[in-house]
DNA sequence: TATTATAGTTAGACCAATCTAACAAATATA
DNA sequence: TATATTTGTTAGATTGGTCTAACTATAATA
């Protein structure tokens, strides 16, 4: 039984509403909104899932996954990111192009696709926006980002992102041998020259606040209370 | 004014009973069973794409593309045949099972995605089906596929495919160095043995009359005449 | 609590892509 | 050439996704 493009966009739009926005359920205006439609449109296609056992629904009520919508709604997320991800870090793309372009191809239907893109792409976490990407047995994780300025000392992160996307920007990043997705380590903070000294394979270098408040973090020890 | 999903298949159907068989124009049954809808379906979107000028249709006549609609169904080959490049390449997939994926992934929309993907995958010039992909410029070249033992001697030429495709076969084939798009060139025949001498990235191997048989190649120099 | 504003629903229409069933033209053949 | 077969067309229906316009609940607030 599968879904039309139009039906996992729906199933989409409303975890991104609820699980990822951190509410119980989403409204069909709040849905027709985030997928540029109509109310009248969504009210249709609300029926329709309820039907299929996708989400719960009652008449001038909210609506809400249900546990076979909800993996199903991972399921695209987790394609979407890896697509991100692939054209992010294989095709040159950049962060803003990338998603328009994963908005097809997490449609794409084949049971060996995307788990053998993932191995290609060496099992991600982080798509090129610092979001997480769900495992192939569909756990979804929240991550809580924050800049390198903000990370507690001693602590292990992964670089997620950055904040100033400009080209210049991005060859410096390039340059300290740093890039998405990969680990690194808070060692101090000089006072004096207001750095942060930083272990990016296993070298310490130093930077500056500036910076430090450009790179965008994850820290799994951050995250043990934040998840979901 | 970009097509839909079936307006694209049904171009890319046209140009393979026309361009690719050799043969000046396509029956409206004909296009329909190529696509597996009824002759009806196909009557009303000929009428459709006659419209929009991108094939010339008569009543109770055959059809042909256009020079823009040849321009968009070759753009489409070039897609299928770079993704199931990617996917046979890239992801492992084998080559049975790269056409069923390529199909979905032929109408992704991007203005720099199908080049992107060329360049990442060093600009190939055949799928792995052997058949030729299409430059970014438009241009289709009909491939003339014959048997390595068919080649003539001296000729350098492109290996495209196998017609054994067991795993022991492949494994076989890789040890020797060879793979699809790579280039070799034929020594000698050595009528004892019956077997042939090739040269592959500069080092003379021999291989006997039945692996030959089941090593798919193109050749430049035999093509030449063949070309459309 | 009565009124207003917001959110959600229904009915009726449209378009794209498909179908079936009935028909018409072109072609093959006896 | 008359007839049969193949090929192509038309009309009318269906399904999925969308719309507008009119309507009804629910929630907010004066």
């Amino acid at each position: 039984m599968s879904l039309t493009y139009t039906e996992e966009n729906y199933l989409k739009a409303i975890l991104s509403l609820t699980l990822e926005a951190g509410k119980p359920d989403a409204g069909t205006n709040e849905i027709a909104s985030q997928l540029n439609v109509k109310p009248a449109t969504t009210n249709d296609m609300l029926k329709k899932l309820a039907e299929k056992k996708l989400i719960s629904y009652k008449r001038y009520g909210k609506s809400s996954l249900s546990p076979s919508g909800k993996k199903i709604a991972i399921d695209i997320v987790r394609k979407h990111r890896l697509w991100e991800t692939f054209l992010y870090k294989k095709l040159s793309f950049t962060w803003d192009e990338v998603h328009e372009v994963a908005e097809q191809l997490e449609h794409i239907q084949h049971s060996k696709l995307i788990d053998r893109l993932d191995e290609f792409l060496n099992f991600p976490q982080f798509d090129p926006h610092g979001d997480t990407i769900p495992t192939a047995a569909g756990v979804l994780k929240m991550s809580v980002k924050k800049t390198l300025d903000q990370e507690i000392i001693g602590h292990k992160c992964t670089m997620v992102g950055v904040k100033n996307n400009t080209a210049a920007f991005l060859q410096y990043v390039d340059k300290v041998g740093l890039s998405i997705n990969h680990n690194l380590k808070i060692i101090s903070h000089q006072a004096y020259y207001d750095s942060f000294e930083i272990e990016v394979t296993n070298k310490r270098i130093n930077v500056s606040r500036k910076f430090a408040e450009n790179i965008v973090i994850v820290c799994a020890a951050c995250n043990k209370k934040a998840d979901h």
